[in-house]
DNA sequence: GCCAACGTTGGC
DNA sequence: GCCAACGTTGGC
């Protein structure tokens, strides 16, 4: 079983969002980058378990533990002309981006800030893609061991 | 294949 | 809203 971090955009959807849903569960769409699109496709598997994260808010950190219910399947937004993810070049014969499944475990008692986790930048958590320089990705994978530490932290 | 221009991300 | 960093596009 592997780990991941999911970023979203808490304004488009937070972790309250997922748990509001009846069965707590939601296709991680509208990824738009090949290199997320690929470990989307190609590398997470069902049972992997992810770190929801929350970007581009006023408190930015992780907000709880997702599990990966369904591997990756074409994203059907890219479809979808009236879509705000449409994309004329992802075609059903030849689909260009990918969702996977998942499910809320749990949402945090409390957001584990991304000042927090920069604490440890230089230590345990030095090689933590989300701490690097100008990353962007939404889609990253992590470590067991910054996995373990990260949730020794809540 | 190079690279400038442009668009997007995401923290602040 | 700003802007650094990065990805993508498209002319050559």
């Amino acid at each position: 079983m592997n780990h991941w971090l999911l970023k979203s955009e808490p304004d488009t959807f937070s972790i309250d969002d997922l748990a509001a849903l009846p069965k707590k569960t939601t296709s991680w769409d509208g990824v738009r980058n090949y290199q997320a699109r690929n470990m989307l496709r190609d590398s997470i598997k069902k049972g992997d378990s992810a770190f929801f994260y929350h970007s581009s808010c006023p408190v930015p950190g992780v907000a709880g533990i997702v599990s990966v219910v369904k591997a990756g399947y074409p994203d059907a937004t890219a479809f979808d002309p009236k879509h705000d993810y449409f994309d004329a070049d992802s075609r059903i014969d030849a689909p260009r981006w990918y969702v996977v499944d998942v499910k809320l475990v749990r949402k945090f008692t409390r957001i584990i800030t991304l000042d927090e986790l920069r604490e440890y930048a230089g230590s345990a958590l030095k090689d933590l893609l989300i701490l690097r320089r100008g990353n962007r990705l939404s889609v990253t994978p992590v470590t067991k061991k910054e996995w373990d530490f990260i949730l020794a932290m809540e």
